[in-house]
DNA sequence: TATGAATGAGCCTTCATTCAT
DNA sequence: AATGAATGAAGGCTCATTCAT
């Protein structure tokens, strides 16, 4: 190989990818993606294989940003509450904090273009969390449907606190608030 | 007049795009959904002037019809926890009903071909279900966001909940009396 | 039969027809022109077997009509100028009364909608008035090309002066005199 | 670059365009265009946004193809005759030449796709021919209303003089003296 | 490797014409 | 005869992908 392939450019085009999906969906064009990244048309074909490599990565790429962000400096000897508030915090700071990759996340999980293979990998990512959450909410939770509430009600919280947010900025602190407060209690047993 | 737009055509082309959108989103095209409906390519324009038109038309046809089976039979009278327990049930079966119709929602709430005016046409279809909902906890909430609890909280559970059942249907009733739990407990004062 | 086909109406459509063609060319929807006409689209069909049907007959009827408005009182017993001079203001009255008939012959000219065949009707109705138009000249023209001079100088002259004056309508009477008086003493031995 | 856009290929798109333009007016298929240029159906739109601009450019090709023609070798130092009789052969000699670009060139004139802004700046491609000739037929013609003389008999005598050389091609030489007798003798003071 | 012109399948939409009412 | 919904071929244009440079 002549030049090997520039992460530099791999991440332009994943970033361009992102804040066009976030605006115009799957639909959003390769050209346009590429012309966003600053790179040529064809370039964006040798860093993916196709439109539809490119999404799923995308998709890869921005969850394993989340879950990342989500358990850096995780405070595993904090009391079981203030290690699932940290949790949220975490959650809604970052989909505060870049809320064009939040959209483009958004798209992406309603697409058939994103294989269940990759979603399949997404989930996987966020399965040490999980674990860590459980542990911290053994104690807490309703034990009858404990993994529902877990998987699916945070889920659901965040992403209309994140909305609530979206939509009122000024209430980013009183949601972030509220809507702990909400899945704390609605999950106690 | 010579032959009169048919209801049943118009519906037909509605369903079929229903279908399509779920599946594919709303890249799926006109001559799939007019095939899909039994009519020909050209008839779906007669019914519809584009196609922004049909996918605004059918996020409003979608949303009529999930506000109005859930104001179906309130039981005005009831207690406030019966109430709400009603709204709830009535919005998870109708979800569980049409799954198809549930994840074409899906695919237009996130797309930016159905307009704002449609986004605000189909708030509004909820305003007076809302306005019950409110009344019906006025003394149950924390006073203290009410208006954010109700409005994105409830939204955000009931989608996450039909999920859960979506993926695992035998736990319908499971989920659906879990659910409300979360809702109930979670915004008590 | 039961009801006998309207004159009023086949006029109806012939006046849209011109009106859009004068307009839009000879691709003028047939929609569009029942429309103007204030008939449904496929009465349309009733009264010309298709478009191009339409477009040969309009073709016609304007040409028609512009023979017949140029022979009408001719004044058969004047002197030589004045008859030439009687069918150029004829000309040029009846294109500056009639703009739009004006510009769809124009465009019907140039299209390869209007046949042959309807192309040789149309110049046979002008046969007379050019013999007519000989004869007056007889004594005045250049003798070598008189055929030429009659027939393709004056049409040109005509289009040309009834677009200078449609260009600048205030300068009507002006143009038609300055226009005769080149035809004039252009064709002069 | 890549590949550079090719003049070539820019001349065969306009050249096809010419030639079926010329026999079906501006409604001829983009595809059929780009297939008589040896070309994609695509690669048209590489070289012109849209059809309205491979029509407009096309009209200013051929305009600057005439105008160009017109002004090479100009006599400047003839007598005021030879010298209109200079533009005027010219002007007929490359009509009788390009016969298919002439008769382009009268739909595109007709059609309302061509805009005001293209036409504006056809016109402007003459106004040096334009001055050259009034210049040199100051003495000579009738001054009440020498710019309608030039400007617009001169184009009509053209146009009519090359149609009767269309349908007639043996008298080439004839019509084209012929018609510029006409209008010598009939603009003259 | 990077570029962007070239390709042609596919999309949305228009429209002349037919036909049920 | 009149109507206008129904039809489907055709048109302009977009776009993922290929490939010459």
């Amino acid at each position: 190989m002549a030049r090997p392939l520039s992460e530099k450019k791999r991440e332009a085009i994943l970033a361009s990818a992102a804040a066009l999906v976030a605006t115009q969906g799957t639909g959003a064009p390769t050209a346009r993606i590429a012309a966003g990244a600053g790179v040529a048309e064809g370039t964006l074909f040798t860093y993916f294989a196709n439109k539809d490599e490119l999404l799923n990565q995308l998709f890869l790429d921005i969850e394993a940003d989340l879950a990342k962000t989500m358990l850096e400096a995780y405070p595993a000897d904090a009391e079981p509450r203030a290690r699932a508030k940290y949790l949220w915090d975490r959650f809604l700071d970052w989909g505060a904090a870049n809320p064009t990759r939040r959209k483009a996340l958004r798209q992406l999980k309603v697409s058939d273009r994103v294989s269940k293979e990759s979603k399949k990998r997404g989930e996987a990512l966020f399965r040490d969390m999980k674990a860590k959450l459980e542990e911290t909410l053994a104690g807490h939770v309703d034990p009858d449907g404990a993994s529902f509430y877990i998987g699916v009600v945070l889920d659901g919280l965040f992403e209309s606190t994140l909305e609530a947010i979206a939509a009122s900025p000024g209430d980013h602190e009183r949601f972030k608030k509220a809507g702990f407060e909400v899945f704390w209690k609605g999950i106690a047993r």
